[in-house]
DNA sequence: GGCAATCAGTGACAAAGTCACAAAGTCAAT
DNA sequence: ATTGACTTTGTGACTTTGTCACTGATTGCC
């Protein structure tokens, strides 16, 4: 899951980003960027993973997406042109390490590579999309079929083990750790999860599945 | 709300722009592009206002967002980029007259132009923000908080009057019709909107601000 | 061991969504 | 003016989801 901006660039266009770029990293659980805070580069991240949520006034969080090694931030990179207050959190889930780049080397490579320009746009085009299917999920589907869908994106195939609280899945789906509980029990009582303290042993991922498709 | 070339950009990108462009125009109603349809071109409307909906398997809808004058359909410009699949339909809600860009055209001047580029970069930019926060609204917020919202966002100002029916409102919020009447009902009962069939008198708008913000 | 913090379980209730059907309004053809 | 098809709205019964308040269990630390 690594990257290096020799896998994601050719080598001139890699070249030109490690001599302009900053190397960042960060540990788990650190707070990359928040509503009205900076962030005013651009950030392109090479290992690691970033959760980022919004916070609701009554607690209640949700997951908008994830960033993973190889993607942009595109969102904060919106903030740099399109001078928006950026509206949501960013936490590294995982130790974390990247690059950033000043907004002035930004905006000269977006105006003379191609390839660069590409890289963003494929960005943006994939982070649009993901978000519109999180409203579809979000505002259509039901409880059982999302949070089924999230534990077999979480289960690690080998153990088909899920290190998450319930509060934890509760977030990702913008629902209450309560309504995942019960949801958790009855998929247990179905024989296919076994519940532990701090995490889910995944025992029949295919009816998990089937649950998803009907 | 209408808009020209000439309005949104400096005397020489409009002047290309007008001579690459092509004129275009749809009665309400039509469907102006879909999951799975071609979309090759970069749109810019200049009147009327295009409405962006996802469809369910059971039937329920959700609008994602509309397009209005002035903004680029900055989701379908990510597909010539990005080249993947469109994931929503387009629909005209009144009349409307843009222009399209062809893909060669687009991609040239997103290379020449610092102007045009800022341009798509901020219509990238305010939609991204504004998709986070539909997510948020849809998972988080009240029913009653979101259709005092949209109530007051679809009333014209002198007459108060707004002219959809329950299911264009529930559509509007990816609800139920039945959820949508129950509430415009209590709210009735509130003495803040009049009842009709096909459209909904607002009465006192203070009171549904009140609603949004507690 | 004692203690605080975190995590999970539960019952009662409220809000929202689903289903099935009834009633009322609209409109066009006759 | 009446009929009949259609759209829009109303409603009750029920399920699902969310909220609240509280309990017990587990964990890690002192």
């Amino acid at each position: 899951m690594t990257h290096t901006l020799q896998s994601l660039f050719d080598a001139e266009l890699a070249q030109m980003l490690a001599s302009a770029a900053q190397p960042v990293s960060a540990p788990a659980g650190a707070q990359l960027f928040a509503p009205g805070s900076p962030c005013r580069q651009f950030l392109l991240l090479l290992d690691g993973v970033v959760r980022v949520q919004a916070l609701a006034k009554n607690g209640r969080e949700i997951v908008l997406y994830r960033i993973y090694p190889g993607d942009s931030c595109v969102v904060t990179a919106s903030c740099l042109l399109g001078s928006t207050a950026y509206p949501a959190t960013g936490i590294a889930e995982t130790p974390i390490q990247g690059v950033v780049l000043p907004t002035p080397v930004f905006q000269r490579l977006l105006a003379e590579s191609p390839a660069f320009r590409s890289f963003v746009f494929s960005a943006y085009a994939a982070r649009l999309t993901e978000l519109v299917a999180r409203i579809e999920e979000v505002a259509l589907e039901r409880i059982d079929v999302r949070l089924a869908r999230l534990l077999l994106r979480l289960a690690l195939p080998p153990s088909n083990i899920i290190e998450r609280t319930h509060q934890d899945l509760a977030a990702d789906l913008g629902s209450a750790r309560e309504v995942v509980s019960r949801q958790l029990k009855a998929f247990e009582q179905s024989g296919w999860v076994e519940l532990q303290r701090g995490y889910i042993h995944l025992l029949d991922p295919h009816a998990l599945e089937a649950v998803t498709t009907d």
